[in-house]
DNA sequence: GCAAGGTC
């Protein structure tokens, strides 16, 4: 029989995998890592191979790591720009020795291996690895790639019998992005950390390290900062139409919103007061639909458990990791917001219904509520949405798994059910020669809404009945005076979206990155309840920008007209760093953080470092050599030589870094 | 003592 050795990327596909394969009946054989089963089991491939004598096993995640030769352990010398062009080596990282070691055993006495890493970018890289792990057992082994973006059942026999090859484009793609996130990290953080360590003080033992990620990450803190604090209050003077009747106030909101010239509004109110009254135009009166959310993606479940669950994101990710090797949830690391059609999501709806709080909404989905989901235009091909997978009692979870799991299994209860309804209500009236609207809406069936309250339909009030033609005196028409308020500091999911649309990290990776900054001292949070004064939070349930219903938009003009936040907010004021549960918390970059993205900025070179360009930059290029248009070896030269200039001109104007640094960590002004 | 990316 043909001999055939499978490897996953981690141990829940192989085992996944091999129940599918075999039947459910392997003998399951431990290997030198503690995590790691080899699963054994015939399995017919078809031609060429046919019957099989199968070994399923698997890695957990990159079995191998790039890094330096020893002679540049030290920092001072060698001095760190020599990192730019010293040698390389890939070596098997400590813990992945065994694993590596069970992969060249098993592949000496296979004749092929099938490769099952996830099918995204990484996953080619680390098939990679295990093709050169497999290789070291066996030269000619034969090397295959099964292709799947489920662990359905007929999907991943498919896939096993319709393997491709692995594709050395994405696998050299990933080897470029290692190795320039290497060279050029460990090049800056030294430089940076052993060039500033000479301005004494606070700055005599810090780490400053640069990352690709990391910087950019601080970039957006420190871009929001400016903003708020550069940002000069306007007033603006606007007529505002109440209307009493059957005992509703309406509020018109003015067509022109608002205007900053007050003379220009006295005239046009003076036009209407002389109307005396007003005349309905327009009454329209439609339904309206509120939609239920997309399927959960990694970016969206970090989004809301820090808006809603009183969490950070890499809480949520830890959290979120935990429940899924307790086999509660799918997978937490996918951007897709689609289900697979051929998914029976109905049966997972149905294991929810013992469920004290949900079970009643859930029976009732199974009764004949089900809906089909959205499909969102994201698909990574690898993973499907955050899902539950099998019910979890209250008792079995603390309190953060508690809440994760609950906020899963809403979400996925509410994208099975059907959209909220109403009627909207459209009122448009002339008083003088000016247009005023009211907006009301009736909800008529809450549907997903009950399963899912982190979202309200707002502006849900009834109009009264208007007519067109007909004439009323506005029981009030006044003018109000307001001033424009500043942007909020960035909030955890500001900062996840902001990182997200630019391309920095992988949904799996920005969490660590927004810890990362922290931790460095570059930025921290305040806690926002209280002392802010603002008129309107930044991140609450209305400003969600994956719902593009009509009626999304039916709460009106929020916040932005309202009176100033009372000045004093100016810069990085002592709030409770990292303030727990409370109020919503926002992040503000520390004095040494603006100093080095300030710095950098001041130096004026084409891209800054502090910028999302440069990631954004390297993200294109390893989509270049995906498609074959350049080549790692092209990437690599262009990329280092561009950095290294970088470095030299950072290197002859390092004056104005620390001249960025005497002015804000220490505060010397005339620096400036 | 340094990066970012997998996964436990």
């Amino acid at each position: 029989m043909t001999r055939v050795l499978c490897v996953a990327e981690k141990p829940s596909i192989a085992k996944a995998v091999a129940g599918h394969l075999s039947g459910g009946s392997y003998q399951v054989r431990n290997t030198g890592d503690t995590y790691v089963k080899n699963y054994v089991f015939d399995f017919n491939f078809g031609p060429p191979w046919g019957p099989s004598s199968v070994t399923m096993t698997s890695v957990r995640g990159h079995l191998t790591a790039l890094e330096f030769p020893a002679v540049y352990k030290r920092w001072e010398h060698p001095p760190p720009e020599r990192l730019f062009d010293a040698p390389v080596q890939t070596v098997v990282t400590d813990d992945c020795k065994n694993i590596a070691k069970n992969i060249e055993e098993q592949a000496r006495y296979s004749d092929a291996l099938f490769i099952w890493t996830d099918c995204d970018r990484e996953g080619e890289h680390i098939g990679g690895e295990v093709r050169d792990a497999a290789r070291k057992g066996k030269r000619g082994i034969q090397i295959k790639r099964a292709r799947f973006s489920n662990i359905e059942r007929a999907h991943i026999i498919y896939a096993a019998q319709h393997p491709i090859s692995l594709d050395e484009r994405q696998v050299e793609a990933v080897s470029a992005r290692i190795e320039l996130d290497l060279r050029i990290g460990l090049a800056f953080t030294r430089f940076l950390t052993l060039s500033l360590r000479a301005l004494g003080g606070v700055m005599s033992d810090l780490l400053l390290s640069y990352g690709s990620c990391q910087f950019p990450t601080l970039g957006f803190v420190v871009d929001r900062y400016f903003r708020v604090r550069n940002f000069v209050p306007e007033t603006f003077w606007a007529i505002k139409v109440m209307h009493e009747r059957d005992d509703i106030k309406v509020n018109f909101n003015w067509s022109r919103h608002r205007l900053f010239d007050r003379m220009s509004v006295i005239i046009l109110y003076e036009r209407c007061l002389s109307a005396r009254t007003a005349k309905v135009t327009n009454v329209q009166e439609k339904p309206t639909k509120k939609w239920k959310p997309l399927p959960l993606t990694t970016v969206e479940l970090q989004k809301m458990a820090t808006r809603f669950l009183g969490l950070t994101g890499k809480d949520t990710m830890d959290v979120a990791e935990n429940l899924y090797n307790k086999g509660f949830i799918s997978y937490p690391r996918t951007e897709t917001d689609r289900f697979d059609k051929a998914m029976n999501l109905r049966e997972l709806v149905a294991k929810q219904s013992q469920d004290s709080l949900w079970g009643q909404f859930a029976q009732n989905l199974v009764n004949g509520a089900f809906q089909q989901p959205r499909q969102g235009r994201h698909d990574d091909k690898a993973h499907p949405p955050i899902h539950p997978v099998t019910y979890a009692a209250h008792t079995v979870l603390d309190d953060r798994e508690k809440k994760v799991y609950e906020f899963v299994v809403r979400r996925f209860l509410a994208c099975c059910s059907d959209d909220a309804k109403g009627v909207a209500t459209d009122v448009e009236i002339t008083y003088g020669e000016e247009v005023f609207t009211a907006h009301g809406i009736i909800v008529l069936e809450r549907n997903y809404l009950d399963v899912y309250p982190y979202e309200k339909w707002t502006g849900t009030a009834e109009l009264p009945k208007f007519t067109v033609g007909e004439g009323f005196e506005p029981t009030e028409a006044l003018i109000t005076e307001g001033k424009t308020t500043p942007p909020a500091y960035l909030t955890e999911a500001d900062l996840i979206a902001l990182m997200d649309a630019n391309g920095i990290g992988t949904d799996a990776t920005m969490a660590e990155h927004i810890d990362k900054i922290q931790k460095r001292e570059y930025a921290r949070t305040i806690s926002r309840a209280g002392g802010g004064g603002r008129a309107s939070g930044g991140g609450d349930d209305d400003d969600n920008e994956n719902d593009d219903a009509p009626a999304a938009r039916g709460g009106r003009g929020r916040g932005r007209g309202g009176r100033a936040g009372q000045g004093g907010r100016g810069g990085a004021r002592g709030g409770r760093g990292g303030g727990g549960g409370g109020g919503v918390k926002e992040f503000v970059p520390t004095s040494l953080g603006v100093a080095l993205i300030e710095g950098f900025d001041r130096m004026h070179f084409e891209t800054s470092l502090g910028k999302p360009f440069l990631r954004k930059e390297m993200e294109l290029e390893m989509k270049a050599i995906c498609e074959g248009r350049t080549s790692k070896q092209v990437v690599l030269h262009e990329s280092v030589s561009k950095y290294r200039h970088v470095y030299d001109q950072s290197r002859e104007e390092l004056n104005v870094l620390k001249q960025a640094c005497r002015q804000y960590v220490f505060g010397n002004a005339q620096a400036a």
